[in-house]
RNA sequence: GCGCCCGUAGCUCAGCAGGAUAGAGCACAGGUUUCCUAAACCUGGGGUCACAGGUUCGAAUCCUGUCGGGCGCGCCA
């Protein structure tokens, strides 16, 4: 039961009768109209601007209108008084009787709570991490890794049919590195000294284990052999090697994507090709020159003609090269395939989440959905995710990639385990920089909020289990009674619980799971508030052992609660402890 | 030179879909426990929302410009 939602529906209604009864023009645009929790809460329950956005087009003053519509909305059933107030809001107050139905209803969606059919089933792409499969994740990785995640759960939870993708680089020139890498640990593997490992290649220990699978299956047959005969087979085992490692990261972060996509197999399906001959026909694609980059211009800069993808005609800054002077695609054309074959398979949405310096792809991305699909049949939406700094007690971590001294996703996730990686990379919008320092994310205190959010849950279990043991288990019928809650307190909390499927369904269009971990900050800090009350106000402890019908209704408000921190807490992908 | 992102309290950041008197935490000062987890709570001061225009009944939020910071700018992926 989203309750805001059941008002904006009211406030549509009454708009409707008002214009049927032709007290005002029809046939509005009410996308404008909102039907909100007003900030400060003396001013009612639920807030309208229907009036004051409207006035001009319905051709009647604010006033007038917001009269009209008050009196339309006083009428409706759970509205105990419609005001009008200052510029021409019109407030809400609701009846009391209408948070015990809420309460009710929240209950029984139990697991469902906060889910809603926004997405009315619209296909959704999440394409995440998306890492070259040349050695483990790093922590760069990170945050990328459980934004995508979350989002991806987010929007499943608001009724997308979401697939979670990851598309594998394994067609460029780095995994050819990465079979010479391997190659070299194989002859390792067969007892050669191989000494350092030049300059250029990949020097990391990871790949010892793939010199050995390789001498395990083939054996001296690529030793003192040239490059062509051993390159594809080794390159082949190497990246399904990494690509194992890198799933097992991801799954220490408890990330499974659906679809691992291979960039080689658009070369080799032919999908790039018929890409580029479509695109021809369409005549996206032109034989011609680009201006030398701005800025630093490359050494080995040549001006010549060239194969182009007409970008600028969708919005880009400049027309992008699909192939090399070596007549080869570029990394471009295998992307624009993939579009293709993403937009193919029927998503009306492709969301990338990539990292802060792929910036300049955006308009690239949107140019190519645009080519293929037609403006504005398939929406692009790209979230860049800004850099974390580590810290380890205020000292920030230093890392040399020069030296392979990176950190790996996996050093951060088994030094303070994956809820905290995951809560703390989504406790901050994606566009903003990061600090994450490992003293202060183990803290056991309220100044760290996934504590914070986890005790409150655990607080909460607690008394369940405190209550159970006191006989105060699954409650009879009619034992539970929503309307003795009454205090402040315990509607404060009420009211913020009723909030949560709409803060679920702005998070989703905004495409910004971050603002789940607040709303579950701010509900913790409801909850330990109303807990403490508790103290100096015996009568609002939650078992109170002489009234029966008040604690099972204490008991069924706190499993509530619950729910809605551990239905937010499963959107971020983070564990719900019941103990601490 | 151009494009994208950012600029909110001393610090770190929220600010919901343009709404009403701009909010948290930290830090600072004080208070709360014979009681369901004090691992918590309560009270207090602190702001030219970078700056200047514009749109609007209404702007931290949208548009333009300026300043400051980050990232990026063909044959790398």
């Amino acid at each position: 039961m989203n309750l805001f939602a059941h008002f904006h529906g009211l406030v549509e209604k009454a708009l409707n009768d008002l214009a049927a009864e032709g007290l005002m023009a029809g046939g509005l645009d009410l996308s404008r109209v909102v039907a909100e929790p007003p900030r400060d809460p003396s001013h009612g329950d639920v807030s309208t601007n229907a009036a004051m956005v409207l006035a001009k087009v319905a051709g009647l003053p604010p006033r007038k209108l917001a009269e009209l519509l008050c009196g339309k909305l006083a009428a409706a059933q759970d509205v105990e008084a419609a005001e009008i107030a200052g510029p021409g809001f019109i407030n809400l107050r609701l009846a009391p009787t209408i948070w015990p139905k809420f309460l009710a209803s929240a209950l029984a969606l139990g697991d469902g709570f906060g889910h809603s059919t926004l997405g009315k089933g619209e296909k959704v792409n999440v394409e995440y991490v998306s890492a070259n499969p040349t050695g483990p994740l790093h922590v760069g990785h990170c945050r990328g890794a459980v934004f995508g995640d979350a989002l991806a759960s987010l929007l499943a939870a608001t009724g997308y049919a979401v697939s979670k993708e990851y598309y594998i680089n394994d067609a460029g020139a780095q995994v050819d590195t990465l079979a010479r890498s391997a190659h070299l640990r194989y002859l390792e593997a067969l007892g050669q000294n191989i000494g350092e490992i030049p300059a250029g290649l990949y020097p990391g220990d990871y790949l010892k284990a793939v010199g050995q699978a390789l001498a395990a299956a083939h054996g001296t047959k690529f030793v003192n052999r040239p490059e062509s005969e051993w390159l594809e087979p080794v390159r082949a085992m190497a990246i399904a090697m990494m690509m194992d490692l890198i799933r097992d990261d991801l799954a220490a972060l408890n990330i499974r994507q659906e679809v691992f996509f291979s960039e080689k197999s658009l070369h080799t399906s032919g999908a790039v090709d018929e890409t580029l001959a479509s695109l021809t026909r369409a005549g996206h694609v032109y034989q011609g020159r680009l201006d030398p980059p701005k800025g630093e211009v490359p050494e080995d800069w040549e001006d010549r003609e060239q194969t182009l993808f007409r970008a600028t005609a969708f919005g880009d800054d400049v027309d992008r090269p699909l192939k090399k002077s070596d007549g080869s695609f570029t990394y471009f054309a295998s992307d624009v395939a993939y579009s293709r074959d993403k937009i193919s398979r029927g998503f009306k949405q492709l969301i990338y989440i990539l990292g802060a310096d792929h910036g300049g792809y955006v308009k690239r991305l949107q140019a190519v959905a645009s080519a293929i699909a037609g403006e504005g049949r398939v929406q692009v939406i790209v979230r860049l995710c800004q850099l974390v700094k580590l810290f380890r007690n205020g000292e920030p971590v230093r890392m040399s990639k020069r030296a392979g001294e990176f950190v790996t996703l996996r050093d951060v996730v088994d030094e303070v385990g994956p809820d905290v990686v995951r809560f703390m990379m989504l406790y901050r919008k994606n566009e903003a920089p990061l600090d994450f320092d490992f003293a202060k994310v183990t803290e056991q205190s309220k100044d760290n909020p996934v504590f914070y959010v986890q005790y409150a849950h655990a607080r909460i279990c607690s008394v369940l289990r405190n209550a159970e043991s006191e006989g105060y288990g699954a409650p009879g019928d009619g034992e539970v009674q929503f309307n003795l809650l009454t205090d402040e307190a315990e509607l404060s909390v009420i009211k913020r619980l009723a909030a949560f499927p709409r803060l679920m369904e702005a998070a989703a269009l905004a495409h910004e799971p971050h603002r789940i971990s607040f709303y579950l900050y701010d509900l913790a800090s409801d909850f330990h508030a109303l807990w403490n009350r508790g103290k100096e106000a015996p009568h609002l402890r939650f078992i109170i052992p002489a009234q029966r019908h008040l604690t099972m209704t204490r008991m069924a408000f706190l499993r509530a609660i619950r729910y809605s921190l551990a239905n937010g807490l499963g959107i971020l992908g983070v564990r719900p402890v019941e103990e601490m």
